[in-house]
DNA sequence: TTACTTGCAAATGCTTTGCGAGCCG
DNA sequence: CGGCTCGCAAAGCATTTGCAAGTAA
């Protein structure tokens, strides 16, 4: 997982302080997590009383320009965010518990990129939701 | 594609004046497009000046929860909505135009349903969106 | 210094809801 | 009649923005 601090800075966006904590924030909650701006917000925050809301905001959509951050929306309507990994991946959310599970397939990614092609288009992005509910019996 | 008033209607859905109408607006507007709420309001509105935007939203949640019409959420913000039609599809858009390109690939699906299985879920939805630019050359 | 940042509160934009009136069965 | 619907305006929510004061380089 990429430390979002050391991007942003070496990709010559200005740190803040406030900058700085937010980065730490999201790097640490992405390691468990899919956090939404509230939730940054509120442990952003927790280290820095003077952090308000709107810089949470205004942060998050700046480190996702510099490509540090992943904005995420799923179906509950809030936007989630994570910090960029090595590798891409997908999520599958558990529509009962809200529980979301990353995974990776290669082969979808290249059907995703075939489609596309065969339509017209070059690829530049793509969104990949699968919603399930926890299988109860074997098979 | 579905008649979203014969549907509903037969799955005993009080059909009044209003939901009427905005059931004929969303099958026309399928045909061509996915229109917002607010188009859809808009195109009602011509038909039936008391309609407001107000039953429209209480109506779209209404048809979907039905079957009759499939909510779309892409990146523009606004909620989308489509006559359900016979086989499922997913979306292309054009990031620069918006246009909105339909595709299926069983293939596609088929892998989402075994990754959910792989990791013990049912699949239950999901959501797949490209999002490409027009191929300028060839190949 | 000097343009970029921030906190605050107000403003958005989309969507939902309370309420009294109206309609359908 | 009696519950479901509707239009209207107000309320909600997440997100954005204007502005004056503060800050990094």
């Amino acid at each position: 997982m990429i430390d979002v601090k050391k991007l942003c800075s070496e990709k010559g966006l200005r740190m803040t302080e406030q900058r700085n904590t937010i980065a730490d924030v999201i790097t640490e909650m992405s390691v468990e997590g899919h956090p939404d701006v509230n939730e940054i917000f509120l442990n952003a925050n927790k280290k820095d009383k003077n952090i308000s809301i709107a810089t949470v905001y205004r942060t998050v959509k700046l480190f996702e320009e510099y490509g540090a951050i992943e904005k995420l929306e799923f179906k509950d309507g809030r936007s989630r965010y994570e910090a960029i990994e090595a590798a891409h991946h997908d999520h599958l959310i558990d529509i009962e518990t809200g529980e979301i599970h990353e995974f990776t397939n290669d082969e979808i990614e290249a059907i995703q990129t075939r489609v596309a092609s065969e339509l017209g288009f070059k690829l530049v992005d793509h969104r990949l939701e699968l919603y399930g509910v926890k299988k109860k019996n074997k098979n």
